[in-house]
DNA sequence: TATGAATGAGGCTTCATTCAT
DNA sequence: AATGAATGAAGCCTCATTCAT
């Protein structure tokens, strides 16, 4: 069934990338890029350390390779809802519920030693969440969903509430409920700002 | 008693302190925390390198010296005005307000490397604050200022959207504007969780 | 036994020694011995560095194939022209001739890095041609070419003479005029040393 | 008796700088400069590795003061002998015996494991003295005691039978009767040159 | 036998920290 | 207390070598 010689060894290769890519990521959640080391990186590995330089060059390089990378699933997710929605209402709703969802069961799995870790806000997949919300709002401006408005000051109102509600969701509050109120929240705020501006 | 040698001391003891915390500000701002070095701290001095060890064990305990001695300052400045509050509106307004400013001033002394002095929203004064807040979130719902509603959730989106609006004033934004942008979200935000809950 | 196929093994394992010997020299002549590596010889190969393994155990084993197998290619030679000598004088400049043109047509091959390729004059070929030197001496002076004298230090002189003289060669000296003058040095020598003795 | 405390200090660091150096001189010699490593230099010192990096930077910079330094007392010693030689016989014989002589001297005091170090031709003491050795015979030259000849070739020469006779001198040939022999070798070949040019 | 990824020893250097003065 | 040289752990990276395929 197939060539197994040639494809194990691809597949090995493409695991010890993962493998990698999958430490590094959660050295930086843990440590904060900047204070991480290569050597952290390979410690949270069962790989030598020579074996790094295999694949990446440098921190940096992994760095990119997270950003660029295929790395975190959930945001083509939250591209997607946001894309689809009808209505603010929609818009705001599903993009709290996906977000929360995916923190509980990140949560979830995360071992006990890495569970102080918080959102940390300069990782690379944040920044470009970040930065693909605020295309998302003005998307929705421009179909007519949103009222027109700073979307850069929106994005980071919108973004700083769900850091520290995931915190929330994390300690226990439902998803749902956490997720409802944040949209009705934005709502009210929003159709003041309009009226304001 | 009135001697003036120990005078003398303890103002040359002082002294150094003040001389190593303005260095390590410094420092800080330039290079980013995580990739400072206590040498680049005692390089940035006239004093020897052991001279930092007869007031600080470690980098991180300059770190906390600075967050305790200057940043945190802004506490009790933010419960004063939110106690001196008559209405929801000049609770929230003079709250992001002063919280703004206090940002600000603190960037002033941040030239490069914006990066790593973000707020920690795990350094245990944060979490202090973060208790202030949804202390006089419900102080504010017993004067009758605020209708009733979940305080903690409350507090958690003010927090996220303090912290996150706050890189914004750094980055440039206007401390009046975004305080008042801030305020008018959460206003409207309020009236419909209100009506809603 | 006529069997083409073992043959043509043989072939490809011998080609593959020969790529990596002229690799290696290049290499060597490029960025001299001690800085060289295995790396380097193998990535001047089409080879995987895996087979370099199947022909050599170090770098060292192919500087001692380098050396065994073309550089005292020479020492044949040397003996060889010096058995045929008739004089003292065709003796030394014979000798010498072949040396320092031997050494020209080696540093052909060597564009950079001259410090490297010195004659070391501690490797096994070398001493045995010393000790070949010194036996040739030893016969000169029972054929009544030379008189009789201390071989032992006159090949210590020779040679030494020969190595030093033969950085100038490298350096751009005429072969023919470096083996002229080294001769005539020698002559005029052995004569004055013989009247001394 | 002084003041033991200040010069007890800067003692101190004079000595570890000549340790290092001396060690650096000792591991060039053994294993040429080219593979040593810093690493071998400490290794061959009662110091921590980082002490290395007080006082140098790199081994290329230990190199360089070993060169520029007061590394090798015989060089001057061999000056001062050329250049109050009256003749050229006093000229050659008190070089040679003054080298031999140290040449003795310093392998009276290398250790065991030292003994196979010849005297290394890219060693940064050996360049320098070549040099000097040539501009020596250049002023011999202009004062009269040598007739004019092609003194590249010369000192090349004189280097070569040097340093191969030196061997002969560790091995335990007498020092002035070497002395005399390569002197007499080299009065008799520069008459020769002389009359042949 | 050829391959090339994995390995981990080892080289270089910087740094936090100690300690004799 | 202040000093600054010494220390050695630890980070970075390259390399020789092994070994599964």
């Amino acid at each position: 069934m197939g060539d197994p010689k040639t494809s194990r060894r691809d597949l090995t290769k493409a695991q010890n990338r993962e493998t990698i890519l999958a430490a590094a990521r959660g050295v930086f959640a843990q440590m904060g890029f900047a204070s991480a080391t290569v050597r952290d990186i390979i410690r949270a590995t069962p790989l030598a350390s020579g074996t790094f330089y295999n694949y990446f060059k440098s921190k940096e390089e992994v760095y990119q390779a997270l950003r660029d990378g295929t790395a975190l699933a959930i945001r083509p997710r939250l591209r997607e809802v946001r894309l689809a929605a009808n209505s603010a209402e929609e818009f705001f709703s599903a993009g709290f519920r996906v977000f929360f969802a995916f923190v509980v069961s990140q949560h979830g799995e995360t071992p006990a030693s890495v569970q102080e870790s918080r959102f940390r806000m300069d990782s690379p997949e944040v920044l470009a969440g970040f930065a693909e919300l605020r295309e998302d709002l003005d998307g929705a401006v421009a179909r007519g969903l949103l009222p027109s408005l700073n979307t850069q000051m929106l994005a980071a109102s919108i973004a700083g509430m769900a850091f520290e509600l995931a915190e929330q969701v994390k300690s226990g509050a439902d998803v749902d409920e956490t997720a409802n109120l944040a949209t009705a929240l934005l709502l009210g705020g929003i159709g003041r700002l309009a009226g304001t501006a």
